[in-house]
DNA sequence: ATAATAATCTAACGATTATTAGAATATTGC
DNA sequence: GCAATATTCTAATAATCGTTAGATTATTAT
């Protein structure tokens, strides 16, 4: 065969991974899908589309490969199909972030403080948590902490929140994560706590980030 | 604002980084541009497209922020906005490595031994070329290799290979390397010493893949 | 078996994208 | 200033993609 025409297949297959990530919907669900496994329905309810929609989707991702579905019950959930696949969405997001003057300047927007972290600040934060010094808590919904979530967080749903304030203690700081640098939750749960006189604050990194820096998660006891 | 359309926004943006990435020639773009700066009628001879398509895939690159483009003389020159493109690209084509069975199919049927390197054999043959065990020779053109390459390679591009034979010795194994993992020339290369009786294999590895591994270049000196 | 549910498939539309040709622009060398 | 060169811009067409609605499939509960 021609070594162009070979040339060309393989750079056709790896533009076959970079169009399933060329959809904002896709990424969506590929970030919703790197906290834990999820039916269709979930995701579509997470994503805010409709099912059909993100079928459709998940169909593009699944001939990727960057998802795969299994059948539990009446549902199908779908999963990532592997950890490095929430790498390359970390990675994707992160080269965004880093070239893109009009995402900054959206994210500036949107959070106030900063609150990226470093290879040194992850460290000193696992530390402080270890030894009580602040509480981290993870206000994601109870399933995705149960697949896996930072060394010493606790699991506290923000939807939940305001009705076990009581379970947190006044005296020490309250470091909140989420899914991500694009989720919402966490600048939610610490509006909330403020208001009700606690020291809060959140950080940027969901366990997909915290993963891609290398850092153990704690995974879930089968 | 709505916090629905804002969060559309964000991944939007990044979309945009997959958007630009969804393309086999933008791909290849990509990963010649890692080799270091071109010009588009280079460039354009390198992918093999006109120089107009070339110039169109070269804007929506620009667009994303992945290249920027500088006016020298006569020419423009296009580089990567940062070595972190040149890791999205490493990550992008691992990805597919690791998950597209007909990549991998392809892969194996174009070269016959694996090649893969992992931290461990970087590091012996790092030692080993150090030690003058082996030779290890860069075979892409002068100016990649003067934009950046292995510590201790010589340079050794293809085309002059055959007219400078004499400079090899027949003694020590010659380890060859080219752009990355889907560049041709390191296997033409060995072909070509082994037909002259010289021990020699390739690697899989470009500058592109050395680097992200973690591993030092030799970087020109301006 | 049958009804209910979850998800996908099919078909269709409008909106993007890739590619090419021809015109236009900016720079250099004279 | 003028001709030559390198690159981009404009316009146009064909191909692909996103989205939705309606029909279909596979499973569970009765």
């Amino acid at each position: 065969m021609d070594a162009r025409k070979t040339k060309d297949l393989l750079y056709e297959h790896v533009a076959q991974i970079g169009k399933a990530v060329s959809s904002p919907k896709r990424l969506e669900l590929l970030e919703i899908l790197a906290q834990g496994e999820k039916t269709v329905e979930a995701l579509a309810a997470d994503a805010s589309v409709s099912v059909k929609l993100a079928s459709a989707h998940l169909k593009v991702l699944k001939a990727a490969r960057l998802v795969e579905a299994r059948r539990d019950g009446r549902n199908i959930a779908y999963r990532l199909s592997g950890p490095d696949v929430a790498a390359l969405w970390v990675t994707l997001r992160t080269v965004a972030e880093e070239h893109l003057v009009e995402l900054k300047l959206a994210m500036d927007s949107l959070f106030a403080a900063p609150e990226k972290l470093d290879a040194e600040t992850r460290r000193s934060l696992l530390e402080k948590a270890k030894r009580g010094e602040v509480v981290v808590i993870d206000v994601r919904p109870a399933a995705e902490y149960a697949h896996g979530h930072l060394p010493f967080a606790r699991s506290m749903p923000v939807g939940e929140l305001r009705q076990r304030l009581a379970e947190l203690p006044a005296d020490r700081e309250i470091v909140a994560y989420c899914r991500g640098p694009f989720c919402m939750m966490s600048a939610e749960a610490v509006a909330l706590l403020k208001q009700h006189g606690y020291r809060a604050r959140k950080i940027a990194d969901g366990t997909p980030e915290w993963q891609a820096a290398g850092l153990p998660l704690v995974a879930p006891t089968p």
